[in-house]
Parts: structure tokens; C-alpha cells; sequence
RNA sequence: UCGGGUGUCGUCCAAUGGUAGGACAGCAGACUCUGGAUCUGCCUAUCGAGGUUCGAAUCCUUGCACCCGAGCCA
């Protein structure tokens, strides 16, 4: 999908589904689904859980359905049911007319239930939570069966119809399959199925006061969808022998489960406690902060459902549970905005610079490619004149060897425009360099010298007369660590936070063709980034959010300090 | 401690008894009107110990490490 003929992706999850399909297994058909709980916002690891759902249905010729797996109304909104179906979309993936709530299966659900009681195999208990809790047992000591288990069929139906009819408050009993409470897997001990809570659903109101529990939901929803492969995280391996007990007990369809590792992806967190956290704590300024590692953070952020899944594809699916280098996908980002970015120029701290024997009043339009890349893109004109700007660290009075850019005596080559010259600087009282003078060579128009001398760069620059002002929001990864979980000496994440994640710089100057830029276009300013036009944007005040840095040589060698002043 | 899972370059993923390979990162160079892009080269790995085999990342035994599990969360 949008990439070039990659090798189609393989994993064991793949060679799974495709010895199903050569057995014969439901007929070779395949059906799988993504099941979100409206809990918050999809983040990258979600887009891992969707591409491969999707890919796989398409692969194999099969359904995707997307399925809100809503059985806890206390955590769960609409809000975010909107965003997760925005950002599935935008993701670039399509659900037909196959989008369910597991709130869409209650009554079917109930019907469930009811039919485990008359069987003898789910009863209705009276234990408080901490009661249940305690009757459980340990991993390593057996649970005991609680005093109510052995209740006659008649009274389990009856109190059971009595909690739904909302006899019983919240939490004062509950409905529990009847396995096994010594059973070494804890999620045999008799889980509770149906709780009491009145709590009303963002689709089914007041309709209900008891909920199913995720567990007597999940695959039950798979098993009605007729989902042939139910893909999902590592921690629910442990969950599958209850699944195929509700199954085998119900007598219905048999979904296969298969698990795989969750995406970590270095620098940033992931689960959505904690994106919450640091939403409700204003550490960011909401879900979609180009900060965040959410699907809307990124978007705002300026990255490419493009770059998203091709991330996806490339970093695999395993069971080993893993950290992603964020700069993976930095680097999927790049490939992506390099082939179809325009370029443009934008100098984001600049220094003023006069060119002495530039005519005054004079403009003259030099012809600018758009796309190195890709011809089709075309030209524009940019206009030069005597006063210009250009970046502040691209001077440097007294520079070191390694830093070939403009210093005193220095010719340099201006984008697209002339070699020019710096002949003298301007300070202030401060002994700050605020102001270049410099002379151009006219034969160089168009940033060639006729006579073929060479410069040792080339510089960005736009025009004082004719720029327009902006402001730039130039971002950094959220983290400071790695992995800002892992310390156990730090008090919490949060200790992690990146103070640099976020610079505005406010005087920044565009060259004209940028006005009137809409948001979410993708811009590449010429050796800086990728830059994408934010929502906060005003008709006369564009906003710029940096979406990524281009690698950046220079920046390289001044960290790793290996430049030597003065050679 | 009990149950379930997982151990391969710095990172992620391959190799399913037959030359341990790719990508990212890193390093070095070529090229370049973006210190960008592109191209070239280099770098580094099978958790340990035994065993089976002509041959083991892969099979067996054993040890170790890490992750998940005691919600009326999902």
C-alpha cells in the first residue's frame, strides 16, 4: 500500500493463518478484526495492531471489522470513539459497513450467561470484592470455592434476573463461571462474568445495569463476527483457556487466538494511563500534542499515514517483547516527506544581511526548484533583494576548521541566487554580531560562477521586503531516556520528561510563496526539516510545527565534538 | 515459589538440521547549488553448560535471565 513492491511482509502470525487457509480451515476464510476499547486515543502501537489486522484481511482476501470493545461504560466515551475510528481512517484503512460495539451483543451476551447458570456452570455470588479476592488464592497456593458456589440453578436465575432488573446495588454480588479454583491459571478461578454497575453507556444509556466482564465479552464478540483470527497482545495468552472454555461450553463458533509483543518504541510511553497522565497533568496540551506518541499527536505533527505503515511493516511482529529506536521511525518519516515535500525556504532565527553593491529598490525573481526529487513538482520564483536574511548559525566570526559556512572574507553560495562575499559585521553594544555586510558577484546569478570557482556551501536565505513572519514550534522526543520506565531508581517516568521537547521561535521569516499555506500541508524548509503548517495558524500568522530535523551532518559534529578550532 | 511466555548484531526482524541475512543506528568514503538526498565500503550477534548429528540458532537435557498473571480494568 503506497510503498514500492516490498517483499510482502512475513511473520509467524502470517505462516500461521496460511497453514489454516491450506488445510481448509472455515473454508479458507479469513476475518479478523480490530477492537479498541473507547478508553482514549489509538497511539502507534494501535497502528502495529491495526496494519496488521488490515494487511492480513487484505492479504488474504478477507474482512478487517473494526469492534469497540465497550463492556466498561465508568472509563469509556464517545470522544473517543469518534477519534479512533478519525485516526483508523486516516490511517488509511477501511472497515465497510462492518463497525460493531461488543455493547451491540448484551442481550446476546445476557442470553450467554443464562445459559452457562442452567448448565450448571455459573453461579451468582454474594462475596464482596475483597472477599473474592481473598477466596482467589495465590499463584502458588489454590483459591477456595466461595460459600455460594454450589446455589441451585432455580436461585441463580432468579437472583441473576433480579441483578439485571437492578434489585442489588453496585457491587453487592456478582455472576461467576464455575471452573476450577485450584486451577493453576488464575483466570480459571472462577472469574466473575457480570458485574452490577450503574453506570450509563455512551450507546445503550440506562438499558443496563449489569456489564459483561472484557473476558465474557472479548471472544464471544470474535465468536459472533465469525472472526476466524483473533489477534491480540502477549498478556492475554493466559486468557485463552478461558476464552475456549466460554466457547466450548456455549457450543459456538471457534475464533483461533494469537498472540503477539505490543510496540515500545524508545523515547516516548505508551499505554494509555499514562499518555492520559500526562495529559490530564498538562505536561502536554492534550491527545493530539505532536509530542505524543497518539495517532492524531503524530498527525498534528506532521507525519504521513504513509510513514506510519511503513514503520509497521518494517519493524516485524514477534513474541519477544521489545524497544523500537524512535529513530526507525524518524527514519521511515524522512523517506516518506523526502519524495514529496516541497521544498521552500524559511530562516527560523535570522541575521540581517546587506549586499553593499546590490542596486537599492532593486527585485529581481530567481527560479527556485521545488522538488530535486521528483521534476514533476516544478519551479517558483523567489525574490532576492539588498536586504536579506539568513540563519544565524550560518555565520560564525571566528569558526572552526570543520565549519565551512559564511565567516568574514568567505564567499558562500546563497540558494538559487549569487555568491556573495562577507566584507565587514556590525555589532551591538553587547559585541553581538547583528548585522552582515556583504557584496555579490552579479555573474553568479542563479548560483553558478561562470568562471568555475567553487564554494564550500550553500546557504538558505529569503528576502527582508518580501518574507512573511511566522512562528515555529521546533519539537524534540518527549523523553529524555530510552526508556523512561525501565529506571527503578527514578520516582516515575515523569522524571524523564524532556524540558527541551518543545522551543517556539517566534521571529522566524518565511519566503512569500508560503502565504496563505493551509494546516496540515508538509513543507520541507530547505536544511532545516520537515515542517507542517498547525492548526493554530491565522490567516496572517502561520504556525509551523517541526515535524522532524533532516540528518544533519554539521549538528554531528559539534556533539561528537570532533571539530578542531582553528585546525 | 506456581502457571504461561521469551532469549540471534547497539536496536528491530529473518534464517524451521546445511554459508547466520536484511533494516535502523554507528563509522569511513564518493557525489552534490540542501553538511539533505543518493551511492559504496566497514562494523558487531545465536543466554550458559552438556548432549544427539557428517553438520545445531534450530533437536534433547540442564541451568540462567527477562516479561505476563492473584481487577467487580481492558
Amino acid at each position: 500500500m503506497g510503498m514500492p513492491d516490498n517483499t510482502p511482509p512475513s511473520d509467524f502470525i502470517r505462516a500461521i493463518i496460511s497453514g489454516d487457509v491450506k488445510a481448509g480451515k472455515n473454508h479458507g476464510r479469513v476475518h479478523t478484526r480490530f477492537p479498541p476499547e473507547p478508553n482514549g486515543y489509538l497511539h502507534i502501537g494501535h497502528a502495529k495492531s491495526i496494519c496488521l489486522n488490515f494487511g492480513i484481511a487484505g492479504e488474504f482476501g478477507g474482512l478487517c471489522n473494526l469492534r469497540f470493545d465497550d463492556t466498561n461504560p465508568a472509563k469509556e466515551e464517545v470522544e473517543y470513539v469518534e477519534s479512533i475510528q478519525e485516526d483508523v481512517r486516516w490511517l488509511g484503512f477501511d472497515w465497510d459497513d462492518r463497525l460493531y460495539y461488543a455493547s451491540d451483543y448484551f442481550g446476546k451476551l445476557h442470553e450467554y450467561a443464562v445459559q452457562l447458570i442452567r448448565k450448571g456452570k455459573a453461579y451468582v455470588d454474594d462475596l464482596s470484592a475483597d472477599q473474592i479476592r481473598e477466596y482467589r488464592g495465590t499463584p502458588t497456593e489454590p483459591g477456595r470455592n466461595s460459600p455460594f458456589r454450589d446455589r441451585p440453578v432455580e436461585e441463580n436465575l432468579d437472583l441473576f434476573e433480579r441483578m439485571r432488573a437492578g434489585e442489588f446495588g453496585d457491587g453487592s454480588r456478582v455472576l461467576r463461571a464455575k471452573i476450577d479454583m485450584a486451577s493453576q491459571n488464575l483466570n480459571m478461578r472462577d472469574p466473575v462474568i457480570y458485574r452490577v454497575l450503574r453506570a450509563s453507556h455512551h450507546r445503550t444509556g440506562g438499558q443496563w445495569c449489569i456489564y459483561p466482564m472484557y473476558d465474557f465479552a472479548h471472544g464471544q464478540s470474535d465468536s459472533i463476527e465469525g472472526i476466524t483470527h483473533s489477534i491480540c497482545t502477549l498478556e492475554f495468552e493466559d486468557h485463552r483457556p478461558l476464552y475456549n472454555w466460554f466457547i466450548e461450553q456455549l457450543g459456538i463458533f471457534h475464533p483461533r487466538q494469537i498472540e503477539f509483543a505490543r510496540l515500545n518504541l524508545s523515547h516516548t510511553v505508551m499505554s494509555k494511563r499514562k499518555l492520559l497522565q500526562l495529559v490530564r497533568e498538562g505536561h502536554v496540551s492534550g491527545w493530539d500534542d505532536p509530542r505524543m506518541p497518539t495517532i492524531s499527536g503524530l498527525r498534528r505533527r506532521g507525519y504521513t499515514p504513509e510513514a506510519i505503515r511503513s514503520f509497521c511493516e518494517r519493524i516485524g511482529v514477534a513474541k519477544r517483547e521489545s524497544m523500537v529506536d524512535i529513530a526507525l521511525l524518524e527514519h521511515c518519516l524522512r523517506e516518506d516527506l523526502n519524495k514529496r515535500a516541497p521544498r521552500v525556504m524559511a530562516v527560523l532565527r535570522p541575521i540581517r544581511v546587506v549586499i553593499d553593491n546590490y542596486p537599492e529598490g532593486e527585485v529581481e525573481e530567481l527560479e527556485a526548484v521545488n522538488n530535486p526529487e521528483d521534476p514533476a513538482m516544478g519551479t517558483r520564483k523567489v525574490p532576492f533583494s539588498r536586504v536579506l536574511y539568513i540563519e544565524q548559525e550560518d555565520f560564525m566570526e571566528d569558526p572552526p576548521k570543520q565549519f565551512y559556512r559564511l565567516c568574514p572574507g568567505r564567499e558562500v553560495r546563497l540558494r538559487y541566487a549569487y555568491f556573495i562575499k562577507c566584507v565587514s559585521v556590525v555589532k551591538n553594544q553587547a559585541g553581538e554580531v547583528v548585522e552582515l555586510h556583504c557584496t555579490y558577484d552579479p555573474a553568479t546569478r542563479g548560483g553558478d560562477a561562470p568562471d568555475g570557482r567553487k564554494v564550500k556551501s550553500t546557504l538558505h536565505w529569503v528576502s527582508d521586503a518580501h518574507s512573511i513572519q511566522a512562528q515555529v514550534r521546533l519539537y524534540d522526543h518527549l523523553f529524555t531516556k530510552a526508556d523512561p520506565e525501565g529506571d527503578k531508581d527514578a520516582p516515575d517516568f515523569k522524571a524523564f520528561l524532556n524540558p527541551k521537547s518543545m522551543e517556539t521561535v517566534t521571529s522566524c521569516r518565511l519566503e512569500p510563496s508560503l502565504a496563505g499555506a493551509i494546516p496540515g500541508s508538509r513543507y520541507q524548509f530547505e536544511r532545516l526539516g520537515y515542517f507542517c503548517v498547525d492548526r493554530d495558524s491565522a490567516q496572517d500568522r502561520l504556525v509551523f510545527n517541526r515535524t522532524v530535523t533532516l540528518r544533519d551532518e554539521w549538528a554531528r559534529i559539534q556533539k561528537t565534538g570532533k571539530e578542531k578550532k582553528h585546525g
